[in-house]
RNA sequence: GGGCGGGUACCGAAGUGGUCAAACGGGGCUGACUGUAGAUCAGCAGGCUUUACGCCUACAGGGGUUCGAAUCCUCUCCCGCCCA
């Protein structure tokens, strides 16, 4: 395999390959832009495919530029919006930035990156330049992006600024100078906008590189927070690893694909087993699991969150750490009272119907009946459910 | 600026005067089973209480009609479509 199809293994899409690899060859140090907004605190493992490509290209001698959207994250991202949204503060989108760094530098090497702030060239943008910006594209071609046909088709609103999204992020590539610009498969229109505004400002356009979008928790839609199916980078061990074993079975070779090191013969030798119902699912999802977390939180934390997982789920003891809660000592406890002091329940309605559910134990014995008092030795085990857990202690 | 159509629980979406705390689907929680928080099947679904077909709060917001309103009227706010 060359150095170029070695670093372009595994991508959905590039434009142009040949030019680019013809670049890849010729041993040139390359300029690799990424972009993220820092519109909320936490990067998710949608966001490592494209990072952990980035290293790759890092151990080939390439430069990755990261351009933080400081400034289109303050302006509000408007993709989802159900209503109107606060604007986010400049301290507040430079909080995030800095966490999404820390995030980011569990995977890419913090030495060889250049790291750039939007900011950095549109706090000085005057309406002189937003004009000649605005006159790269024609509302055709902004519009012609499928997401906004859809949400139209939808009847649902699409703000003016949202035009422009592209147009600053192409200019972003103007103002890095990028050589390549790599982003999920759903930023395909972005990046190809970016190489039709470096044009017009006299720049070579940039080469593309797409990787495809991880499928979240649910299995059908793309990961991201706000569907509710991501696992976030800065998530403990533990979470993570439950998280991916709640991942529907089909998926499992997909995220070892994008979301590990393991080598093309290793996936297909691991298709067979299943297919052969050699393996059984549970286990292969759970070296997935663990492999995917050690790539966060190292080889050791990973274990442990396997090891838990499997006590708690597999084998229904009780999790190693229980959180403690103190209570007021009493002669009998209503059980309803008892599941909201100890926050597991929101209300003594919803307590009266976990326990008439036959989801709460105490002490190990179920109970049976909300109407029934209990009294409650320290110490006491509280649970509701396999994996919700707490010690009562007096206080 | 004009015309039209909308705003219902976490999301989508029924419901057009009482039997609506509100169908159905998704998501969520719980149980059974299992091979995992996966699959399948079943149950739960605002709050409070003396757990009763009791009370309070709730169908964008305010005001009104009515014995009674998510449903009718009115004003306000928000959204979409078409025309300009």
């Amino acid at each position: 395999m060359s150095r170029a199809q070695e670093l372009l293994r595994g991508l959905v899409n590039c434009e142009s390959r040949p030019h680019l690899e013809r670049r890849l060859e010729s041993g040139e140090r390359l300029r690799v832009k990424w972009g993220i907004d820092p519109s909320a605190p936490d990067l998710h493992l949608g966001h490592t495919v494209p990072m952990r490509l980035l290293r790759r290209w890092q151990a080939a001698g390439h430069l990755p530029v990261l351009v933080i959207g400081d400034y289109t994250a303050r302006i509000g991202d408007p993709s989802g919006r159900s209503a109107t949204r606060p604007q986010l503060r400049t301290e507040q989108v430079e909080a995030n930035a800095r966490t999404y760094l820390d995030q980011l530098f569990c995977v890419v090497d913090p030495d060889q990156v250049e790291v750039r702030r939007q900011s950095e060239w549109y706090d000085g943008f005057d309406l002189a330049q937003v004009l000649r910006l605005a006159n790269a594209a024609t509302v055709a071609q902004l519009l012609q992006r499928a997401d906004f046909e859809q949400r139209m088709r939808a009847r649902l609103p699409v703000g003016v600024h949202e035009l422009f999204y592209p147009l600053l992020q192409g200019y972003d590539s103007v103002a890095v100078e990028a050589d390549v610009e790599l982003g999920g498969s759903d930023q395909l229109f972005n990046l190809l906008r970016g190489r039709e505004v470096q044009i017009a400002y006299g720049q070579p356009p940039q080469d593309i590189v797409t990787v495809p979008l991880l499928e979240g928790l649910d299995g059908e839609r793309k990961m991201s927070k706000s569907l509710g199916n991501a696992v976030a980078v800065a998530d403990p061990p533990e979470q993570q690893f439950g998280q991916l074993m709640s991942l529907p079975d089909q998926l499992i070779l997909r995220y070892l694909e994008l979301l590990t090191d393991a080598s093309p013969e290793q996936l297909s030798e691991l298709r067979r087993e299943l297919d052969l119902e050699r393996l059984n699912p549970r286990d292969a999802k759970a070296s997935m699991a663990q492999l995917v977390v050690s790539g966060l939180h190292g080889e050791a934390a990973a274990l442990a969150a396997r090891e838990e997982f499997f006590r708690v789920h597999r084998d229904h003891q009780l999790p190693s750490r229980v959180a403690e809660v103190r209570l007021p000592a009493r002669p009998q406890w209503d059980p309803r009272d008892l599941l909201v002091a100890a926050e597991l329940a929101r209300s003594r309605s919803e307590a009266g119907r976990l326990v008439s559910a036959g989801a709460v134990q105490l002490g190990g014995s179920r109970l049976a009946d909300w109407r029934r008092p209990v009294t409650v030795e320290a110490g006491d085990v509280l649970q509701v459910g396999s994996h919700r857990a707490v010690r009562l202690l007096p206080g």
